[in-house]
RNA sequence: GGUUCGGUAGUUCAGUUGGUUAGAAUACCUGCCUGUCACGCAGGGGGUCGCGGGUUCGAGUCCCGUCCGGACCGCCA
């Protein structure tokens, strides 16, 4: 037996008890005539005492031979200490240690683990395995847990079925990358790793599996960020014989019930935007709520007077900042740097200081007096002590830098809170989206989507206004989750593809076995996709999705413990009929 | 594909206009210490300044290239 107890349990009612620990050392503290080890496990540290009076000279000696992360096995009696460490929940007692079994030594780790540790990003992935045992990561961990627990707890006693869906499928053109596996028996050919079991849920409602869900690795080769992985967790789901509403209210009902065991937090029912809505209010389809700073369209009051730069532009618009108003003209003029940055892209900003004292003063006064600068004002709901920025340009294209702009201030400004948890539905999402570059509609949400009731007439007319059964559930300013009601008829699933540039043969090629399902009695369905890490994350607080995650890949998509990817070897390629054609 | 920041002791970082022997903290080692818990005190060891080239009397510092890492844009149906 390694334990009878672990090093997070003991407390004063187990002195004089007997116990088994085995764990890590997390410090040495040597007094000379008195030593304390701290033994970390998984549940806590419980201190070790030995001394010269009550402990054999042996087991000094011993003692004194341990380094930092050696793995130890310790016999003792729980005994009450003299000076108490109200800090932990083990400070009552410690264990006077009558035998030490050293499990294993340790090397020196490159970093101290600790809390706060000492160690950069960088070397922590590279032993990723010694940062799993500091308390923040751990704890991350712990905690994804629990909200997956939670999930197939709440889905399940729904009545979702978890089922599990291929790995090794067909690569597809439209949408993320595929990462591609070669297949050694069938020469010249290659599986590719779901970007989203999509299609096997809807085959699995034409199954009748009419409630499925399932906890799932995606793979999308696709350039990293802070928050997205190659190999990322879906809560993957789907209905049937369901509206949206349905949709909608199920999965609204799961992230009550997380918010609620998880963070201990309790919220009504989630506010309903649409897409149009958003995009004009926030500039962004997934909009973060917790503060105001709402858009105000100036053209209709800043359009009358002899600025040509906004008489010109399709789009005048402006946020409030709050308490902004007091910014220096060196401030002002970073914050004017900051949205002409490419990744930004603005050609300037207009600003309005709204002093404290009611008076206006802006880069524009040469066109604009007090009172045109009031209706500013007014329009978008500043307070003396504001500052109001402006934008203009093409419509889009101005949102997106104002929104870019409002979640910057906003984050400066702490009116981000971590704490806060603000979600909303986004409704009612274009059907396709035009790409700028070839000129041809794509899906927005994915080819399976349906077009609102109606709507199908406008593809041919107007590919563009058309809305979609599609919907996004938004959680401080991050998509957390997506879905649609899909097209379940082989016809309107055929205009589909043949809207978004398939040839017949193309579409019956790719997605022929998902049409021919449709013919057999397809029911009605839809469902949705939450992406987990983020969720995760979110819910814990943070920005960055690596933390929650046990093995995560750096910035170029590169594990650097394992150093993967790697070369694979002559005989390897043979096998697989593969001839390597690299650059340089 | 692009923008940007960084790479100096095991680790996290500082390093002025290019100038003597490259510093701090922490970690580590040794000694002392009878109630520590961020223990304390005294002492000590530890550097291919990412790599290659260039400019210069002289380069951690300036220039070019390259590799690696972070953040972002494009991309992510």
């Amino acid at each position: 037996m390694y334990r009878s107890q672990t090093c997070g349990e003991l407390r004063a009612l187990d002195i004089q008890k007997e116990v088994t620990l085995s764990g890590w050392v997390q410090t040495i503290r040597d007094k000379g005539f008195m030593i304390w080890i701290d033994l970390r496990d998984r549940y806590g540290i419980t201190q070790l005492i030995f001394d010269g009076e009550r402990t054999s000279k042996e087991i000094m000696e011993q003692a004194r031979s341990l380094g930092r992360e050696y793995v130890l096995q310790i016999k003792g009696k729980v005994v009450e200490r003299s000076s108490k460490n109200p800090h932990m929940p083990t400070g009552d007692i410690e264990v006077l240690v009558s035998e030490l079994l050293i499990l294993n030594k340790s090397l020196l780790p490159p970093f101290t683990i600790e809390d706060q540790t000492d160690g950069g990003e960088d070397i922590r992935m590279k032993y990723r395995y010694l940062d799993i045992r500091r308390n923040p990561v751990k704890n991350n961990l712990i905690f994804r847990h629990k909200v997956a627990m939670e999930v197939r707890k709440y889905l399940s006693d729904q009545g979702f079925i978890e089922v599990e869906t291929p790995y090794l499928i067909k690569s597809t053109p439209e949408g993320a990358r595929d990462f591609v596996v070669p297949s050694r028996m069938n020469q010249g050919q290659f599986y590719a790793l779901p970007q989203s079991p999509q299609t096997f849920k809807q085959l699995l409602m034409v199954g009748g599996m009419d409630k499925y869900f399932q906890i799932v690795k995606c793979f999308r080769d696709e350039d990293l960020r802070a928050d997205r992985q190659p190999e990322f967790t879906q809560i993957d789901c789907e209905m049937a014989f369901v509206e949206q509403e349905d949709i909608l209210n199920v999965f609204e009902g799961l992230t009550r019930h997380l918010l609620q065991t998880v963070k201990g937090v309790e919220i009504g029912s989630f506010p309903r935007m649409t897409y149009d809505h958003a995009m004009a209010t926030y500039g962004n389809d997934k909009p973060d709520i917790r503060f105001g700073m709402e858009f105000g369209e100036l053209n209709s009051v800043a359009q009358q007077k002899d600025f040509a730069l906004f008489n010109e532009a399709e789009l005048v618009v402006g946020i409030a900042v709050p308490g902004a108003a007091t910014y220096t003209r060196k401030e002002l003029d970073a914050l004017v740097d900051w949205v002409k940055r490419p990744q930004i892209g603005a050609k300037g900003m207009v600003y309005v200081k709204y002093n404290e004292d009611g008076t206006l003063k802006s880069t524009v006064d040469k066109f604009y007096d007090e009172s045109d600068l009031l209706q500013w004002a007014k329009v978008t709901d500043a307070k003396p002590g504001d500052l109001i920025c402006v934008l203009a340009g093409e419509a889009f294209r101005t949102r997106t830098q104002l929104s870019a702009l409002r979640m910057e201030l906003a984050q400066r400004l702490g009116l981000r809170k971590n704490n806060e948890f603000a979600p909303l539905w986004v409704v009612d999402f274009p059907l396709l989206e035009l790409d700028e570059e070839t000129g041809h509609y794509h899906a927005m949400h994915h080819p399976f989507t349906s077009p609102k009731p109606g709507q199908l007439e406008l593809l041919d007319t107007d590919p563009g206004a058309v809305r979609a059964n599609a919907y996004d559930l938004v959680l401080n300013g991050n998509e957390i989750g997506g879905g649609s009601i899909r097209i379940h008829d082989k016809e309107m699933q055929a205009t589909m593809f043949r809207h978004l540039g398939f040839s017949q043969e193309e579409a019956k090629a790719q997605f022929g076995f998902l049409m021919d399902a449709f013919q057999y009695g397809a029911p009605p369905h839809g469902g949705l996709a939450f992406g987990l890490d983020r969720l995760v994350a979110i819910l814990g607080g943070q920005e960055t999705i690596r933390d929650f995650i046990a093995f995560p890949k750096n910035n170029s998509g590169r594990d650097v413990m394992i150093d993967a990817p790697a070369p694979i070897d002559d005989k390897q390629l043979q096998e697989l009929h593969l001839q390597l054609n690299l650059k340089s």
